[in-house]
DNA sequence: TAATAATTGAACAGACTTGTCTGTTTTTAT
DNA sequence: ATAAAAACAGACAAGTCTGTTCAATTATTA
């Protein structure tokens, strides 16, 4: 435990979570503010409070702590994004309803991108452990958007997909969310 | 001058280009295979044949040398750009020659995608010199898009532009050219 | 040819990198 | 309470990173 000194009184402050947890907690802030290969783990366990040894106890290597902070990330944003389109019932309003998280998220995030996107342009591209987590995360993105259009538009859902990435991406580069308000529209003009 | 020896004779390898010209060129290749933060100058003095002291005479730091990297594949890029879509007359037909243009780069340059939006992922997002230059390119070809447009569809400019840049970024994720087919048959669906 | 400029190799600085190791302390489970 | 497991601080290894400095050499220009 932490120690402060407050008004001459020792406060001990309690870490919240385990240490695996908040390893990966704090990796995924640092790695998706600073970038990765920007992020040493001297800072990770400084901020999280974790001694080194024990960082690399659970992670035998930087790149496993990486993946552990995808998956993290992947379970975490796949939820907030179903639960943003379960806001409709109707399946066309579903897809609005995701452009509309993209919307909420960006500015929120100050337009850092996709985690996973950003990753994969920072590691070699032989790195086949993260370029499979990469790729769980957009399967499954894929997925969503699809199980979403009507059975008849069906086919225009990797049409959707596209214009979804691409308005993440371009909210980053223009920092601006004008780019998934075009794609928004767009989206709904294939679906009608 | 490098000097090998060959069948017992002294071979001279004339170096082709400046000290300034080998360098950009060998950064681009470097960076844009490896990643900017995994190229350390000394590789990058190596492989261009450069003595370090030249290299920074001309670029006082790395990041210097990764905008003139920008500003160069910047110029190349566009001009590769035009030169496809010139191939047709028609303007709808140019928008094709882009995808076009995409499809044949591609693989060509084994799924590694957008140097630029590369770039962007790698550096922290408050470094305005290198968003301004990724920026400069992302305006560009937003121009050459949007005059490639018939006048009665120019207000889909941004559309085609998002789907060209979800195409770009999603060939690089999946590793192959069908989000770039994908795009452009949705940017012709737009552009009838 | 003489003066000026550009380039060179190589050592050096100082900070940073991932990961290991040691011995101590704390937590957990029996 | 005792034994086993987990976490601790911190030094250390072995290397990388960007950038500087300097004297010697090569090219360019007048």
């Amino acid at each position: 435990m932490s120690v402060f000194i407050l008004n001459h009184t020792f406060v001990h402050m309690k870490k919240k979570g385990t240490v695996r947890e908040r390893a990966i907690r704090t990796a995924s802030d640092l790695f998706y503010r600073q970038g990765y290969n920007l992020t040493g783990v001297n800072q990770i366990i400084a901020e999280a409070d974790i001694a080194k040894a024990s960082l690399f106890q659970h992670f035998p290597t930087k790149e496993d702590l990486c993946v552990a902070y995808l998956a993290s990330k992947n379970e975490k944003w796949l939820n907030d994004l179903r639960e943003a389109m379960d806001m409709s019932s109707s399946k066309n309003e579903k897809i609005f309803q995701a452009f509309e998280f993209l919307k909420r998220n960006a500015p929120k995030e100050q337009f850092r991108g996709c985690s996973f996107l950003n990753i994969l342009s920072e590691v070699p591209g032989d790195n086949d452990k993260i370029l499979k987590e990469v790729r769980r995360n957009k399967a499954a993105l894929q997925h969503i958007l699809k199980e979403s259009i009507l059975p008849d538009k069906q086919h225009k859902s990797n049409a959707i997909y596209i214009l979804f990435e691409g308005a993440i991406i371009e909210s980053q580069v223009q920092k601006d969310i004008w780019p998934i308000e075009e794609a928004q529209q767009v989206a709904q003009e294939i679906l009608n």
